[in-house]
DNA sequence: CAAGAGATCATCT
DNA sequence: GATGATCTCTTGA
């Protein structure tokens, strides 16, 4: 069980959100602890992609994203739902992976009583942060146990015939990047 | 089943 | 002042 560090992060984001794919998400709250394994991601990467929020440029909710690698990106869509990103690539390029769904997520509470969630209760990017229990707190945090989430490669090989691909959701006012398969799940 | 509406607010123009 | 990297519920065939 190893925890991932900026170095996997400072990737291309495509190949990022691809290796997220069956690693284990760790949120620490209090005395609860979830984990949940990432089955769906998306990559949203540099300036030119208009389904990236950088590509209106650099704004104190975006600058983040033109960070280092290995950092947290949260933010509130329809005056509602936090949506988690993890920030790829080095210094200045813009880009990041959103988490949209998890599965066997586990909740295990101060007297180690546990408690499971269904998968159909974390299998949006909204819902997920819900369960969570993942807020707007770690924003522009590091991802690391310091700060209470991270991420572990528990060793499990997800087969390349595993991972399905496919468009992104809800982004069909991005022009031609509207099509580009950069988004990455499995089951 | 598919399609549509409503909830609700930080962010940027 | 408009608009979402969503979700749930309602409607209608």
């Amino acid at each position: 069980m190893h925890i991932l560090t900026s170095e996997f992060f400072n990737r291309d984001t495509h190949e990022v959100a691809k290796d997220l794919l069956g690693k284990v998400l760790y949120h620490r709250k209090g005395e609860n602890l979830y984990r949940a394994v990432i089955s769906e991601t998306e990559a949203y990467h540099g300036t030119e992609d208009l389904a990236c929020h950088c590509s209106k440029g650099k704004t104190p909710r975006t600058e983040i994203m033109f960070g280092e690698a290995g950092y947290i990106y949260i933010y509130l869509i329809y005056g509602m739902y936090q949506m988690l990103n993890f920030v790829t690539m080095p210094m200045d390029f813009p880009a990041a992976v959103l988490i949209r769904g998890v599965k066997d997520a586990v909740l295990t509470k101060e007297n180690n009583s546990e408690i499971i969630f269904q998968n159909n209760q974390t299998n949006g990017p909204g819902k997920l942060t819900q369960k969570l229990q993942i807020g707007k707190e770690l924003n522009k945090k590091l991802i690391s146990p310091v700060n209470n989430l991270w991420v572990c490669d528990n060793g499990i090989y997800i087969p390349e015939k595993d991972i399905h691909t496919g468009k992104r959701i809800g982004i069909d006012y991005a022009k031609e990047w509207r099509d580009k398969a950069w988004r990455f799940y499995i089951d």
